[in-house]
DNA sequence: TTAGTATTGACCTAATAGGTAAATGAGATG
DNA sequence: CATCTCATTTACCTATTAGGTCAATACTAA
């Protein structure tokens, strides 16, 4: 169904789609204009729709091509043989961020689609959402090694009060991050200063 | 300019504030329409302009009523001979849920009016931002008494990580409060549960 | 009955939505 | 050079919504 579109020069293909990733993850579906991601690509609407057929159908396969990418590039990387939780967030956030690196609306892309209630397309969406259950994040920190945390804490809490705090950070880099161009960023920097976080949290849940 | 709105009986006035704030907070000025304030509101669109004389008008105005209320309810409230981080947080806690019981909309309208860019009011809003910035947030954890935090740790990362996590615990209530009725939300349970939350973070951070 | 206010149905213009018909442009092939 | 094909755009379609108002109606108090 979208031949027409995967044969498109990768340049303007790329542009097209992160535009839309764009618009469809900062407004959700039915807030999404087509015109705007038009424009945003360079590219008459015309020619758009020559090659993506209609809205809806070019959000389900932006849908099933980032649920690719993130398989491929993100769930399938994760080291499940790592136990101990501090290492595997800091693995998790580092691979997150190569990813979004190359594709910077995937991951709110995905959450829009996930969370969204539009009509539309939320019929279309109610199998592919199993998947994304399957691969839920939460499955990727259930085999953790425990045993070097403190004494008498409640260890789910601690869990959770632990991705909270990882959680902030990521929104904190996220909003500095924002606007400014990807080139210009620097993520070695941003990968120490994180590794700062771990190690006050590994300073204070570990024994 | 807003006397005829003011003098209007309380419940209609509510209603039609309610519904703008909720409109405003979850589309932000821009996107909210006029139309679905006037409908949720159950008053014809022609009457509300009758009010509020239009659009701009009536989020300044209620700008200036949330900054009010959260002055009065809020930050005249917290106790600044509270040193301990703990307490405090759990004392502002309590006094959001307090307000949010009363005024569901405010903090997430304060938010989006401080964050917009809408060409439209963000003239307006430079000088009424700056009240804000005195009344930030931060403002009330700068006299915290650290002493009872472990040695060793960076005090201003682990002041982060708290306030990262608690920020998580609070979202995770609300969008568990969210969509169900503010009567059923039993806020006893909640205030219990965030107190069983702090314990952890006291037990890894103090001695 | 009347004066005055509260309230609304019907309407205005401008913008935007998703989407397309048909014309144009440009390369490749004969 | 002529023609065929495919990429691309101009101009347009209809439907909806935006913010806002006019003029008529309903209601209340005197």
């Amino acid at each position: 169904m979208f031949s027409k579109f995967m044969s498109l020069e990768t340049e303007r293909r790329d542009a097209i789609m992160n535009a839309a990733l764009r618009e469809f993850a900062s407004k959700g579906f039915d807030e999404a204009s087509t015109n705007v991601i038009a424009k945003e690509s360079g590219v008459s609407k015309p020619l758009m729709f020559h090659y993506v057929n209609n809205k809806k159908d070019f959000f389900l396969f932006l849908y099933d091509y980032c649920m690719e990418i993130l398989e491929a590039e993100y769930f399938s990387k994760v080291d499940v043989d790592e136990k101990d939780l501090f290492e595997r967030l800091r693995q998790t956030s580092l691979l997150k961020m190569q990813v979004m690196q190359k594709h910077p609306w995937i991951f709110d892309f995905i959450r829009v689609a996930t969370l969204t209630d539009s009509e539309a397309v939320n019929n279309e969406l109610i199998e592919r959402r199993k998947r994304v259950e399957k691969n839920s994040l939460e499955r990727f920190y259930n085999d953790i090694d425990t045993s070097r945390f403190r004494d008498n804490l409640n260890i789910e809490k601690a869990k959770e009060l632990i991705f909270w705090a990882v959680g902030g950070y990521a929104e904190k880099i996220l909003s500095r991050v924002k606007g400014s161009e990807v080139d210009s960023i620097n993520f070695d920097d941003i990968q120490n200063e994180f590794d700062g976080y771990l190690d006050e949290l590994r300073k204070v849940y570990y024994k």
